[in-house]
DNA sequence: CGGGATCCCCCGAGATACTG
DNA sequence: CAGTATCTCGGGGGATCCCG
């Protein structure tokens, strides 16, 4: 068997054989948010080796979970593209992206957050959302990261970069993750910092019961 | 950052640097079928070299993910089983094992079906069945592997080895798979000897209509 | 025999430089 | 912009050995 197969006739273990590889999700997950381009993939994922990311891609497109294709038009750049085969993992990224969320405090040492994983993360916050009276719109931004947010109805829309116009913009600083968690209330966040917002204030109570990102139960236990 | 580690605060960065692991995946979905002894997990993951084994096991302690805790009696042999926190797990595991089997079709060369891996399946497949009418109980045995489920009312509870008295034992073979997908139906799938049923041949149809496992929409579009 | 530890080899990841 | 080329080094694969 080729040496990243596991010989086991097994759903878990042939997701594994590709999507096990270092950097594989991230890269996946950075072409969930929209069809990017080399150079965009690699300044979202600061430390992939370029040798590494080329390989990745190749072995992506061959099992049929992204298309590389040239985009027409005046620029002739190629962007990669999630096929309908890959589009499927969503749901299961985004259970992992959950899990992980759960077990995550502050931010280590130099860890940043870039706009693919700020989509990421406020697409698994919105999941179970209750549905919303009105139409409200958000431009989030976490360090360098920003992200916008449409909620409407039962359905929340999240994307790469800032909303025109937004109904709040909603600046995230340390202590963001514990308000999404619930162990910090948005009034107390904003009076000490911990979140700037632009705009009427009391959307962030709209905001923070549209977007939550509960602590795991077994580690409160800590 | 240690060598493992992305540099990113993201759920989804966090879970690959757990899971992203050679071998860990598997190890995890061994565990999830019960506490299990080192030599267990060894003859379930045939070709893990065992220092690599040993590594991991440690590795999913420092996580808290599992314990290795010696059991008590007359045998004084040591066993691993998940925290609660690893439990959590369970929902992305299943949605990776279901992204996994909707995209197998037969068996590659020399893959084999492992107890846990059956177990998995069985577990998967059972997701979203319709409420049962009378309570059923299966043995189910696909090459050396062997599972019991017991369907009753909304539940289906399945694990490890065949269950005295069943009220039906299904042996897979070659086709097994297409029937699970809908694409071979059961009174074909018994001609055609794809399947033995030891029991009432007609409770082939209450099973596979209980455990579905559909091929990927993407892949039948070839 | 269960439950590992040790060894060596080699591939693949990381870093850097370079090119169409 | 979109990669390829080359080198080094750590971690995985495989076999063997150890210890209660």
């Amino acid at each position: 068997m080729r040496n990243r197969e596991y010989g086991q006739f097994c759903g878990l273990a042939r997701a594994a054989e590709v999507l096990g590889q270092r950097w594989t999700l991230l890269i996946l997950r950075d072409l969930l948010t929209g069809p990017r381009r080399y150079s965009d993939l690699a300044a979202g994922l600061p430390g992939i080796p370029s040798n590494l990311l080329s390989t990745r891609l190749k072995e992506l497109e061959q099992d049929g979970l992204i298309v590389r294709e040239a985009r027409g038009g005046a620029d002739r750049s190629i962007v990669y593209a999630m096929t309908d085969r890959g589009a499927e993992l969503q749901p299961a990224l985004d259970a992992l992206s959950r899990w992980g969320a759960a077990g995550m405090r502050e931010p280590r040492e130099g860890e940043i957050v870039t706009d693919a994983s700020l989509v990421s993360a406020l697409r698994v916050a919105a999941e179970g959302a209750a549905i919303a009276e009105q139409r409200l719109t958000f431009t989030v931004s976490v360090g360098d990261a920003v992200a916008h947010a449409i909620v409407e109805g039962d359905g929340v829309e999240v994307g790469i970069g800032a909303h025109p116009g937004a109904d709040a913009v909603i600046t995230g600083g340390p202590g963001f993750r514990d308000m999404l968690a619930g162990a910090l209330d948005p009034a107390t966040a904003i009076a000490e910092e911990a979140v700037v917002v632009e705009g009427d204030p009391g959307l962030l109570d709209d905001f923070v019961s549209t977007f939550t990102v509960p602590y795991s139960p077994a580690m409160t236990a800590d």
